[in-house]
DNA sequence: CGAAGGGTTGATCAATTTCAATCGCGGTGG
DNA sequence: CCACCGCGATTGAAATTGATCAACCCTTCG
């Protein structure tokens, strides 16, 4: 089977063969984790970093009133927390949304690792910049788009980030959550993002149903969404 | 002057008499920027790393529809995008919103230095994870927060990264930004913090005059934000 | 067959934005 | 020194968005 991580990681940077084979060894041995499984929680002491090479992950909160926030989607490919070993504890937790299998690898594996391939350590700067930026674009979604704009812009970035680790079929891929998933990601309530779905669907710009979102009309979503792609940095490798 | 940069590098790791040495020739230059000016903008190319020594910034993103979204506030002692030459552009812009100091270091320089003193680069990477940890605490905000608990939360997170600086008198510490800029941070109108925070002057948790925030009852303002301070990875040092 | 989770819809309520005015204060030009 | 200007703060009233409450439906699965 493909690594995932191995695909997204060349994307990143030009790596060796040698870059491969390490990146390869270091994700060898994967663990699966069931569906709504924690792989660590908010006070867990930090631990390894995961590398999700199959399924859906989130990060989330909750709050003392008893919701939840989704602060990001790791799909496979996506590494987390680099260095989270310098760091007590966790502030928040991970979970799996979808029967998923993690690699993990021990900051010091990929410290040698990265001191040995300076195309890794590149790579792995890299993508933790992208997640940056990502997590700075949730920050302008939630603060300044109206919620139909908000689910636009969170269809069209997961359509890219799908497309690039070739996760989509034409104009569709798929999307294993559930609506009340999404609403903890974009802050609103399973019922309004409903009817927000239903307006994009009569609107002609995407649908999505039964784990799958087909994008309509690409031009329409992302002229709602006001998408600018620039933040995802695909510019360092040509799209495909 | 007090370099708040080795200030708040020392806080993060245990720094000999040389790693301060290095960190004060990096940052011994500084330029001037006025007020509003930009440092740099979104699709500029992307330059060196910015360090913060006096006065505050704020990283910002104008929307399609003209609306501005703040999605981070740098002050004295903050360092921004470490690695971020090996991005081609900017994805946002960066902007001085009181006249400020800041140095600039070359990725290079950076990088030299960081493998010439661990100690540094423990630093750097761990004040990396903890504004990761500031900007998801940010999008749990936006997302489910009601307004007062967010004016409440930012309030508390300010208060303490001044404090960690030495910024604060007691229960009150500078806050040079209007309740536009305050505004655009929280997604929200200026209008309407403006009456939020008069039911939180009201309530006796706080007050905002004059560029001026007073922590009237910190329990309560702690309580009605619903903050964990856990995020900010104080841990590291005790608390002064 | 029955239960459970997820999706869908309607009606009502509450939080925020929007629009409009007014106020106050520091700075500027005369 | 003083009137004027402009930005930021403040307040009121109306308009909107999204949340809440409550059913009901559908499909999956034991």
């Amino acid at each position: 089977m493909v690594n995932r991580f191995v695909e997204k990681m060349s994307g990143l940077a030009d790596l060796t063969a040698s870059d491969v084979a390490a990146l390869e060894a270091a994700t060898a041995k994967s663990h699966r984790y069931a569906a709504r499984k924690d792989l660590i929680r908010e006070g867990d002491e930090t631990g390894p970093m995961f590398v999700v090479l199959e399924g859906w992950l989130c990060r989330y909160k909750i709050l003392p009133n008893g919701t939840r926030q989704i602060m990001a989607f790791l799909m496979p490919g996506d590494a987390c927390d680099l260095n989270i070993k310098l760091l007590a504890e966790m502030d928040h937790s991970i979970q799996a949304l979808t029967p998923a299998h993690v690699a993990r690898v021990a900051r010091a594996d990929m410290q040698a690792m990265m001191d040995k391939h300076p195309n890794i350590a590149r790579a792995m700067y890299t993508a933790q910049l992208v997640d940056e930026g990502i997590m700075r674009a949730w920050i302008v979604s939630m603060g300044r788009r109206t919620s139909t704009e908000r689910v636009a812009h969170l269809i069209c970035e997961l359509y890219l980030r799908a497309r690039s680790i070739g996760l989509t079929h034409d104009d569709e891929f798929a999307l294993p959550l559930s609506q009340l998933v999404l609403a903890d990601a974009l802050g609103m309530t399973s019922v309004h993002i409903n009817r927000v779905l239903k307006v994009l669907r009569l609107t002609g710009a995407m649908g999505l149903s039964r784990g799958s979102v087909t994008i309509m009309d690409p031009a329409k979503l992302v002229n709602i969404a006001g998408f600018d792609e620039n933040y995802l940095h695909r510019r360092l490798r040509p799209t495909n």
